[in-house]
DNA sequence: GCGACTTTGTACGCGCGTTCACAAAGACCT
DNA sequence: AGGTCTTTGTGAACGCGCGTACAAAGTCGC
């Protein structure tokens, strides 16, 4: 086992965290008919430094050719094995308000290797409606429906209140990877990792920057009038 | 100047980027009726470690007091006047596709100090329809509408092809804070901030931890067989 | 075939963020 | 009022990730 390929891989976070982007940008090129790209091509789409990029990428092994770049194609798919987009990924989503809706119609998931195989919500008014071309699920079968469909992602849409109570009856019968659009904090056993999405959070974080330098600008401004 | 106490704020990306969930866990704990809370607690419904927590905190200043915790109210007020909730921030969004519809009927952002003031789209069906209280504007009036409407921050929910269109158009007219969920990345000039949320790429990474553990989990049942 | 050029991959150093350990400071009890 | 106890705030060490500099390797022109 010590000559296992897979033994020495140990991505770091951030790397990780980037693929995607750099898939993306891939797939950018590739539908534009871009057979070849260099480092500093690719970093430049993908909003990097190349030498990030090309230390990124050496993470995952040597798919580059000195001289003349990488291939736009190979690279692409060598990072979607990397990712796991080779197997299907079924993903339920619980909570059907307006952002539920808005996920479960979203086209970006289908056409990479997810596949929407459950919508759950609680209203009785919601479920058995079609949705995006499914018929809404009842959250009382959540632990059927889950374990019949083979879920392995749930994407929880849900009001905070209820977001806890959901992830457990999730984790509880098998689900290891959550994405929690709900607003709170998620405590789950090891093993299972979430990941969290907040508009509110994210609007604040830029309302901290805008504060930021519109303080920088009153004060330059006020320096300039106590000494020009 | 030397005393003013705004220049030693130089609070890193990082504690920033955590200030709204403490916020938010805050704001939960006075809707709870609880006016006092050591940094242990509150580390835990934040979902981060206590010295975390409290070396965060102190880069705000001395909100604490030693041997009882925090004041709620008063540590609540002072994170939303450090992220400059306090004054209104006026919202635009840009694109009113099933994710633009859930952005503009969010209502975790009216309560915030925030305020959508403008919807903007392309298509002339959409345009002059009432979406959430609000009527929808044409994107031909972009620059008009977000300039009488001072608006501070532009939410762009477009396709990625016309994303960085619409981005330097907003940037032209003076936003200089943009919420980007379109799947692409933006070049914008410094001075700009752009934070990019996407879908497909946190399902990605999801994808990446669940096939690690699946390989993990394989690979120690391997061994297990190989040598018991 | 050989030299010059291009581009990848990696070792080194630095800066930032997190964690640990502890001192400072105030409350509570007697 | 003094002692004890709780909890904050912070200095120091550690680890990680990023940027720089450079070596390795392959292509292209002649």
């Amino acid at each position: 086992m010590t000559a296992d390929p897979a033994a020495r891989r140990e991505i770091p976070d951030a790397t990780v965290a980037r693929l995607p982007e750099y898939l993306r940008a891939l797939t950018d090129l590739a539908k534009r008919g871009i057979a070849s790209v260099s480092s500093e091509q690719l970093a430049t789409v993908a909003g990097v430094r190349s030498t990030k990029l090309r230390k990124d990428l050496s993470q995952l092994g040597s798919y580059g050719v000195r001289g003349v770049g990488y291939e736009v194609e190979m690279l692409a798919h060598e990072i979607s094995r990397e990712l796991g987009l080779a197997q299907d990924r079924p993903v339920a989503i619980v909570g059907l308000g307006n952002l539920g809706h808005a996920l479960a119609a979203y086209s970006g998931l289908a056409i990479q290797g997810f596949r929407v195989v459950a919508l759950l919500d609680r209203d009785p008014g919601v479920v058995g409606q079609e949705v995006a071309g499914m018929i809404v699920g009842s959250v009382d079968d959540l632990e059927q429906i889950v374990t019949e469909r083979a879920v392995a992602i749930g994407v929880i849409s849900t009001p905070a209140a209820v977001a806890q109570e959901v992830c457990d009856r999730l984790v509880a019968v098998g689900v290891r990877s959550v994405l929690n659009f709900a607003p709170c904090v998620l405590s789950v056993p090891d093993g299972v990792v979430v990941r969290r999405v907040d508009l509110a959070t994210e609007l604040q974080i830029l309302a901290f920057h805008e504060q930021r330098t519109a303080l920088a600008a009153q004060e330059s401004a006020h320096l300039l009038e106590v000494a020009p």
